[in-house]
This record gives structure tokens, C-alpha cells and sequence, in this order.
DNA sequence: TACTATTGTTTCAATCAGAAACAATAAACT
DNA sequence: AGTTTATTGTTTCTGATTGAAACAATAGTA
């Protein structure tokens, strides 16, 4: 028979991997636990009565504040080394919480992990109760994470690497329109390799799933490049 | 706080979809329900002290008796409408337990997909303690299944059909040493197409991990194949 | 008006993939 | 033994795709 008391599933977790581009440059968001310095992916529980990929949402919208974002599950981390007994209990009273040694978080976990696309620009990080803060960093320069959170990361990149090109899913990392050498910026950050101009041009455009607009006029002193967008169902 | 004195993680689960090849046929083992005439996946739950993957590895174990075999892990469902505690309690009773209505069983479920690739003939599939039988079914007949199975089937073919090509996955369900023809009616079940004889030929080969033995000489009146294997490492 | 930096497009060659033809051969049949 | 048949292994031809470079267009600057 199961008892808890808090609302969340036991034994059950999410962690997300929260990738933007800034600077031509992969980043991820990540969180930094009350005290301790130590370093981890956000991550979160499961209420009762919630499905799961909604609890990954909200997740996501308390943490950046945007609710319509391109979001997958790529892995579920079942080992048991995963599991930190100590470290959790020393996050939870550098939190300067009373836990008992029979808390729910201290047992066993499972994890599910997610990615997240967003668009840079339009988050304002904002850390949870546990942490002190959650800054971006460059995913060619990820620190040490606690427990198997480094793994995690680089799964993330694998899957997101290998499915980079359905249906264009790296659009989600940029703004509405964008230009082609931003596209590309985009794709030479995730694979790590430099991409040939006019091949990768022939590339996007043979999908004929672009929409070509306005120029843009950037001031330089040089052709304008087009603007693009996903092009709309229908 | 949670307590389970059952001895298995609360709200996890797994389900299993395992791919088998017999009569130019891919199949899937199916189980049936104590008394109910019900159909589903061969699943189980995760032990307090067990790491996912042996949990999965266990029932498979028990189920075909085979040890060694490819084993992956495609999707974890955790929406709140593949939950139906009242069929749940329809499969214990027709057991003929006395069952409470508190029994951890009858909780909320996350299942994490796997799917497995053995050679059919090496197996002998045991029911376990909780239903009828356990049968072979052609992946293009599958009855309806109980829950969310007939979705996490669905999702498991998508899987393996994208990642068909890695490796030669497909090896997986044939005998150490096989044809080219019986390779490429492998991936023609999976696929579920007609390849062209002489480039799949060609592309098997130029993958340069397959090698070739001794002929078979079947006693038909033509040409005698030649026998493969994959190459091991080294 | 020439110059520069960048973007969009075209060209050329190399490679790959689909379809058909060709070659080899094990057994059966005359 | 020679012929036939079914199937397998290989080659050839063609068209499509990809990689690298050249060419063309253009917004600003000198």
C-alpha cells in the first residue's frame, strides 16, 4: 500500500534539458541549489493527478515563463547509481528544512527526461524554491552536475543531433522569422561542424516547407538577406 | 511518506513489445488475461532495489527464457487516461484475489516502453502468474489490447522502422547465420514494403559488417546462397 | 563610379540509388 | 551428358543527390 502525503508521485521525477542559441553559440539552462554551489539540470515531480508531460510544462512556464514550446522526451533514467540519498538530504537542509530521514525524496528515484527548443530572447530565467539562481551555459562548456545529470545532457544533445532535421525542428530555437545564416548558425551549434553555405541553402529550400519575406536591411554594407518563416499548415 | 509492502516500485510500470520472425512475419508476443479473454503487452514492475533495466530484463527472462538479447528502451507514457483502475481490479479478481481497494495495483501507472528482438525459434513463451497464455500475433493483426497497448505497439513499430538501419538491428531477429534473403525479408515485415533484390544486396555489403561462409545448399534446384553473420568486433 | 562584404544561384563533378540486364549454379528433367 | 529452371550474385545504365567552387546580385562605403 502506498501512502504520500505531498502530492507528488513518489519515486518519480522529470529533468529537463532547456536549450536556446544566443550568441551563435548552444546553451542550456542551469539551476543552482540554495548554498551548496552545486550544479543541476531543472527538474520537478509528478502531482497525483497530473499527466506527465503536463507536469514537464508547468515545470518549463514557472521556470521561463512560456507556455507554447517545443518540448519531447527523449530517455527514462532508471539506474540505480543515479540515486544520491546524501546529496538530496544535504540540498534539502541547506535549504534549511526539518527532514526526516524517511522523507520522500530521499527514496529511490526514476527519471524522465525532456528537452525543451526556446527562443532565447523571450526568457527571463527565474529560479525555484530550491535554487539560487539558473543562468545559461554554453553546452560545449557544461560544468560538473550533480548526480547523472552530465548523462542526462549528453543524451539530449545525441537525440536532439540525430533528429535535427524533421521538420525543420530547430526553427524553435529562433524568433518567428529569421534569416538563412541564422538557420544555419543554429545547425552548425548543435552538430559542432562547420556547414556549407550554398549546400545548406539548396538543403532548406528543397523542403519547401520556408515562407521567403521582406528583405532585411541590417545597415551593413552588402546584400540584404531574406527573411524567413515556417511555413503555415494549410 | 510511502510506504509499499509489496516489494516493487508504486506507480511504475513497464510493458514490452517483443518482436519475433517466423513464416516471412513479424509478430509480436501477446498474453491473455486469467478468465477474461483480454489482451495485452507482456509488462511487470520494477523492484524497490532494481535497476529499470533488469526489471525489463527479468520478465523477458521468464517470459521467453532467452537472457542475451536486444533490448531498447522507445517511450515512456504517463497520461492520466491509459490508467483504468477498474479493469485493473477486473484482472485481479478474475484471479480470484481478495483485493482491496486501496491495493497499490490499482493506483496511477507510468509505463517506460521497451522492445526486444529475438530469434523465434529459440523460444519456448511461458505465461506468467497472472494470465492464460502468451501467443505469437502478426504485427498487422493485432487484436484490441487492453489500456494504451495498441498505442504503445504503434509507437514501438515507428521506432524500430526509424532506426531499422543502425547497425543492422534487424539481425537481431534471425538465427547466427542467415541469408541475404532471409535479411531482406526481415526488413521487408518491418518495413513493410517490397526492396529491390540487387541494390539491398548492395547496401548490405557496402556496410562491410557482415561476414560471408559457406554455402547453403538447400536442395532446391538453383543457385545455393550464401551464408552471413555480422562481423565481431576486432 | 569603383570597391567590399555578404547573399542568392548556378555549374560541374563525384557519389549514391533504382531498375534492369547479365552471369553463375544447384538440382531436376530429358 | 546436355538442357532446362529457379534463384542468387554481380554489373551496367540511368537519373537523382551531394559537395565544392564559381558566378551573379546588391547594400552600403570610399
Amino acid at each position: 500500500m502506498t501512502l504520500n502525503t505531498s502530492g507528488y508521485l513518489p519515486h518519480i521525477a522529470y529533468d529537463s534539458v532547456i536549450f536556446g542559441f544566443s550568441g551563435e553559440k548552444l546553451k542550456i539552462l542551469l539551476i543552482e541549489y540554495h548554498n551548496t554551489g552545486w550544479l543541476a539540470l531543472p527538474g520537478g515531480f509528478v502531482k497525483v493527478n497530473e499527466p506527465l508531460d503536463e507536469a514537464v510544462k508547468r515545470g518549463l512556464r514557472e521556470r521561463t515563463g512560456l507556455d507554447q514550446i517545443f518540448l519531447e522526451q527523449f530517455y527514462t533514467f532508471g539506474s540505480l547509481e543515479r540515486v544520491k540519498p546524501e546529496i538530496m538530504k544535504k540540498i534539502l537542509t541547506a535549504h534549511d528544512k526539518d527532514i526526516s530521514d524517511d522523507h520522500w525524496l530521499l527514496d529511490r528515484f526514476i527519471s524522465v527526461g525532456y528537452y525543451a527548443l526556446i527562443d532565447y530572447d523571450k526568457v527571463e530565467p527565474t529560479p525555484d524554491a530550491l535554487s539560487d539562481s539558473i543562468n545559461w551555459y554554453d553546452v560545449d562548456q557544461i560544468p560538473e552536475l550533480l548526480f547523472d545529470h552530465n548523462f542526462i545532457v549528453k543524451k539530449a544533445l545525441d537525440h536532439l543531433r540525430t533528429h535535427l532535421d524533421e521538420k525543420l525542428l530547430s526553427v524553435n530555437l529562433l524568433p518567428e522569422r529569421f534569416t538563412m545564416k541564422e538557420l544555419q548558425q543554429v545547425y552548425e551549434a548543435i552538430l559542432g561542424e562547420k556547414l556549407n553555405r550554398a549546400n545548406f541553402q539548396r538543403k532548406m529550400l528543397s523542403l519547401g516547407i520556408l515562407d521567403r519575406h521582406e528583405k532585411l536591411y541590417s545597415g551593413g554594407s552588402h546584400k540584404a538577406p531574406y527573411l524567413y518563416s515556417i511555413k503555415k499548415k494549410g
